[in-house]
RNA sequence: GCGAGCGUGGCUUAGCUGGUUAAAGCAUCGGGUUGUGGUUCCGAGGAUCGUGGGUUCGAAUCCCAUCGCUCGCCCCA
């Protein structure tokens, strides 16, 4: 090819207009009830020294991470809004009031191979509740609460709030002597439920247990009912263990405390919960769409931290979060065909001014149009009228005024409906 | 990082056992139709077939390399 390539890189998403103004509608939603329940927004930098954004990342982190040198510094795209928030805590942490309720909906960048609901380039809409030093049990509950929400607002079909407590599984796993294999336990069960009972039974298996501890971590994984029957079941397991017995306490006091928020229907206590292997230390959760489970997967997920600042400041800042990984989701909505029809244009009326001897006329219509409420375009481009109506019905606008000289003269203007092609009085405009 | 598939006008594709001027639809532009669009009719422009090399009398077509894209694995939002 002779002429650069206009496209954008692989994983970068692109939307066109009108699958923009649901994206926006989406993320306004979201906003929104962030704001309405006291999470204060902030915006934070996109670009790290990047000793910053590496003084808590593991191995696969610093491989996706988009690093570049200008000049004599080495710098870092963020790859989350976690780390950034928390060096904003601990700058901040004189001037903020805790706990402190945060809003973020920003995009982040990962330098890996895109695939499908993988991007390079993604918005993500974080609410996190940082304590200082101690972080009441409850925030987990709100944070919960807000999801369930959000996604009522959107009505993209019934849901289901997962919640599960990391304490509870690894006191679980403790208790059945099995603490040196904790990380490819919780890996097991992370995909207990994607993968058939044969492939789970082979992976317990190769875990070598005792038969006892691979029996109840079946017995554990396989314990079903309402939420209340799971708790009891938890409790009857009889698991003598400090870690066990928090993990399930605090579990309870969520789910209870959401009942309180009027929140049960869409909440269920999963046990095959678990969430990235560092970092969660209690609460965890994802929220899948009824139905969708598999096609579109977890549309918001968070959890409890113990110390959201370690490596910036000796002070101990526990948090409790959601993020909603909004590029992702909308792609997952629009491949599982959730989105529907959009609006193609914000605009409701587009005015036609013949020529511009009928600018002026054209200009005070539309401000008297707009002050009624209406988003109001004008098509002052010279070209023949049938294009100006051919412009129109491409955008999809649902009226348009036509403004030629005998308008101007008697003040006689009609608004036309693009669809039905009827045409009724415009009694707006007045030359006062 | 690993594996598989695919790169042809702006877009979606046909052509691929090598053989005249690379074909179609959509989009664009002009006209039938400059006080009314969607439908329709006529016409036009637009492609060094991703890039580089090789085989051959001859390559979009076969071979090699390279870049890009898509999907999967890993990991995650």
């Amino acid at each position: 090819m002779n002429k650069i390539s206009t496209a954008p890189l692989s994983g970068f998403m692109e939307l066109s207009p009108s699958d923009q103004l649901e994206f926006d509608r989406i993320k306004d939603v979201i906003r929104a009830e962030h704001v309405k329940r006291g999470f204060l927004p902030i915006d934070t930098p996109l670009i790290y020294r990047s000793e910053v954004l590496l003084a808590k990342a593991g191995g696969e982190t610093e491989k996706q991470i988009y690093r570049f040198d200008k000049g004599d510094n080495d710098l870092s795209l963020r790859f989350d809004l976690t780390v950034p928030l928390a060096r904003y805590v601990v700058d901040k942490q004189s001037e903020l009031n805790f706990p402190f309720k945060v809003s973020q909906i920003a995009k982040s960048y990962r330098g890996e191979r895109a695939q499908f609901g993988r991007f390079r380039e993604f918005y993500q809409c974080d609410a996190d509740v940082i304590g200082r030093g101690s972080l009441d049990i409850s925030y987990d509950a709100e944070v919960i609460a807000l999801v369930d929400a959000i996604y009522s607002q959107l009505e993209f079909g019934d849901f289901t709030i997962r919640v599960n407590n990391r304490k509870l599984l690894s006191g679980f796993i403790d208790a059945i002597g099995a603490s040196s294999k904790a990380g490819e336990i919780l890996g097991i069960i992370d995909k207990a439920a994607k993968i058939t009972p044969e492939e789970f039974e082979s992976e317990i298996r190769g875990l070598g247990l005792s038969d006892d501890g691979a029996g109840r971590l079946r017995e554990f994984i396989g314990l079903t009912g309402d939420n209340t029957a799971i708790l009891n079941s938890l409790e009857e397991l009889n698991i003598d263990n400090e870690v066990y017995r928090q993990g399930l306490s605090e579990l309870r006091a969520v789910i209870s405390l959401l009942a309180d928020m009027g929140v049960t229907k869409t909440v269920r206590v999963d046990l095959m919960i678990v969430r990235g292997l560092d970092y969660y230390t209690g609460t965890v959760y994802e929220t899948t769409i009824n139905g969708r489970e598999r096609e579109v997967g977890s549309v918001a997920s968070g959890g409890r931290y113990d110390d959201l600042a370690s490596n910036y400041s000796s002070e101990n800042f526990p948090g409790v979060g959601v993020s909603i990984g909004l590029t992702r989701l909308f792609a997952a909505l629009k491949g599982a065909g959730l989105v529907g029809e959009t609006k193609q244009t914000p605009v409701d009326v587009l005015v036609l001014p013949f020529s511009s001897a009928e600018f002026a006329y054209s200009y005070k219509l539309a401000d008297q149009l707009r002050a009624e409420g209406k988003n109001v375009d004008v098509l002052t481009e010279d070209m023949k009228f049938g294009k100006k109506m051919a412009y129109a019905d491409k955008t999809g606008v649902a009226s348009v005024v036509v403004v030629g000289e005998n308008e101007v003269k008697t003040g006689d203007t009609k608004i036309k409906n693009m669809k039905t092609g009827q045409e009724s009085q415009l009694d707006t405009y007045s030359d006062s």
